[in-house]
DNA sequence: TGTTACTTTGCAATCATTACAAAGATGAAA
DNA sequence: TTTCATCTTTGTAATGATTGCAAAGTAACA
């Protein structure tokens, strides 16, 4: 994952202009690398920023993912996570506790078969399961 | 995929009792292999059964992945997708027509790194882009 | 200060999904 | 055939996630 010294500078170079909350947002995103909810980040960032919406965390991470520097996790179906991590790897969730975790693969390894012709934009690998911790 | 000549006794035999509507629900996916959505399977099906409820769908479906005879596909996070195919394979989605294609990769080639003493259940491997008919 | 463009907020609307209780169907026992 | 128990379906209401939209707020700048 690539290193970012200035959050607002990333924001500005990416076109995004960097508003409070969307620094705050990013921030959370970057550092936290737990692949978080809506909800996890509203909740989260709620003491920081008391009169932070809802609607605001939702229109940011639209934003995001328009502009590229972040991608969605689609694992379960009610769930829809988000990852500043937009390189090509792969995600675990275990079904004990929860927790999304991230692995790394070789594209190249995956032959494919009956896509001849075919445009590949992104490649979604992801695996459920029991995660060490949770095993007995 | 395996070959049901018998739809009713296929349910039965999976300890699901084979009305009318799990029977057509059934047939359904197990034929058009269309990954169809709750929305899509009712619309095809009101016309045979003018009273079928929604819920009714809904409940059947749980009710199949319960029983391990479909599998859910997550691809986008505002549409669940249903699959009578349980059997280990991609799905491509294009961006463009939105058909979901099957495709065939061999799992053992997958070499992941960062899961050692990980129990994994369950491996989802899907692509992104445009399909053969949509490039012109 | 006044103007403009952009951003955030709050609320209402929509859409997918679930909960639940009533109504309907089935099938065996009497 | 009637009765009874059990299972299934249906309809509606409730919930939860997401979006639309207009009003209020912010920042830069003439
Ligand atoms: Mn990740
Ligand atoms: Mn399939
Ligand atoms: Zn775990
Ligand atoms: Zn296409």
């Amino acid at each position: 994952m690539i290193e970012i010294k200035n959050i607002g500078e990333y924001l500005k170079v990416n076109k995004i202009m960097p508003s409070v909350q969307r620094v705050k947002i990013f921030e959370y995103l970057y550092t936290k690398r737990n692949h978080p909810t809506v909800e996890s980040i509203h909740k989260e960032l709620i003491d920081e920023i008391p009169t932070l919406s809802k609607t605001t965390v939702y229109n940011t991470l639209k934003q995001f993912v328009e502009k590229g520097i972040i991608q969605i996790i689609n694992i379960e179906d009610n769930e829809t996570r988000y990852d500043a991590d937009t390189s090509t790897h792969g995600h675990f969730k275990c079904i004990k506790c929860g927790i999304v975790y991230d692995f790394l693969f070789d594209n190249s390894d995956i032959k494919i078969n009956g896509l001849d012709n075919f445009d590949i934009h992104q490649t979604h690998l992801y695996i459920k399961g029991i995660c060490k911790n949770c095993k007995n």
